[in-house]
DNA sequence: TTTTGCAATATGTCTAGACATTAAAGAGCG
DNA sequence: CGCTCTTTAATGTCTAGACATATTGCAAAA
């Protein structure tokens, strides 16, 4: 466990432990404001403080008058990073590489609006990520020009666009739809398997605030990619998918 | 957006707008704590507090004697619900079924240790979700009786296993792995769908502090089962990823 | 008995300072 | 020119108050 370098994070950190423990219960009043202030020796705002972040991370609630208790656990889910597909191969020690199949300007047209929920010109991408030079992912992503209009600019044939997504737009919203799929003629013999075999399917939609940036639809190779996802109540922190 | 009821909310969704909204562009220097203090005509302390939230939200940093920036867009994660296969089903307007396939009690083997990485009596399930009359999902289950004792003597023929853990065991940490995979001849059998049908494979192990509590592995048919996530940055705990 | 009003109290927000910490920039020197 | 030392500017933390706001319990009035 880090260091608290500062008394509100002690503070924090000190009563953290009580709830993730059990030692404190969901329901369970925490100390008065003016009792931790005297057990610390320091002033209000300090413990405020310390009740605050605690507030933000949802362990605890508050009620003017009343006082503060443990909340009660709500939370039954875990986190998910928005996969990078340069990066997870790279992270695992493989050799990344791209082979832009397709790249189109055009306006929306129906079926671009059902994926995309917005008109105005769109990009439309197709491109195959490679791991150690075998197929790896299909990707087909439609990307919103209006939203993102630099994106026009970019050169999709040497980054992927998730990635270049991922560092140029700050994004607010976005929604996973996971499943699996058996390879039609066409996808198998670009990701080189058998015909009808299982692939992992990921689509996702992106929105910036009610703007919509991007939807994308990625298949793997089941054989070759796992989703992993790991939740730690304690850190919130590892959390990661994976190539195998 | 719900109105900012406090001027240290208003400074932050103020800034937070900027941000979102493009106009201020990662990297871009965000006014000192001094010209925000004239701007709002407040004490120091309350700029510092949105300024704070801010970084806790991630969508800046701060770095003394520098100044505050909007931060690069971090690869951010969602929030994945821990499936509850009954609850799925009947939210989609579906009616459930449970066939509970098998049931043993018996000391861990070599196999039960490495999924659940612990010794002891366990309880080894297999049982058959239904949707509809259906079969749905195939679940192959291991529940720690040291950790769980209860769990000798809930009726699983009634109640899903998973339901009953989610609401008698509360846990701390999770491990998923998702994947596609074509069903083998026996499970193919079991769910009514031809051999080699893509299925999604979820497999979760669960802890509560160290010990682990269950294994699970259950089989989708693809075609009929999504996984989805959403998320909104929003509503996001802190997370402490490095920048791209 | 029921309702209304009031006082008590815990949290919510804010202020105007203080000193600590860090890192950039400049100063002095070999 | 390269090195160390000092200055300085911005954030990090903290204090000892202040007033605001919501909620509870109690007391008085209907």
């Amino acid at each position: 466990m880090k260091a608290a370098s500062s008394l509100h994070e002690k503070i924090r950190e000190t009563i953290e432990g009580k709830i993730l423990s059990g030692a404190w219960v969901p329901g369970y009043r925490i100390p008065f404001e003016r009792d931790l202030m005297s057990q610390y020796g320091c002033a209000r705002m300090t413990v405020n403080r310390a009740l605050g972040s605690l507030v933000d991370a949802g362990l605890i609630v508050r009620r003017r008058r009343v006082g503060s208790f443990v909340a009660q656990p709500h939370i039954r889910s875990v986190i998910l990073d928005i996969p990078d597909i340069k990066a997870d191969v790279v992270a695992r020690g493989g050799s990344y590489g791209l082979r832009l199949l397709s790249r189109k300007v055009r306006k929306a047209n129906r079926a671009d609006e059902k994926a995309l929920a917005g008109q105005g010109p769109v990009m439309v991408l197709r491109c195959l990520h490679l791991a150690n030079g075998r197929p790896f992912a299909l990707e087909d992503r439609i990307i919103n020009l209006k939203a993102v209009p630099a994106a026009a600019a970019a050169d999709f044939s040497v980054e992927p666009p998730g990635t270049w997504l991922l560092v140029h737009v700050p994004w607010t919203e976005a929604e996973h739809r996971i499943t699996a799929v058996n390879a039609d003629a066409a996808t198998s013999e670009i990701l080189d398997v058998p015909a009808g075999e299982a692939c992992l399917l990921l689509e996702r939609r992106t929105w910036r605030g009610k703007a919509n940036i991007t939807s994308v639809r990625q298949t793997f190779v089941g054989a070759t990619y796992d989703l992993i996802a790991r939740f730690t109540s304690k850190s919130m922190a590892p959390q990661k998918h994976s190539a195998v």
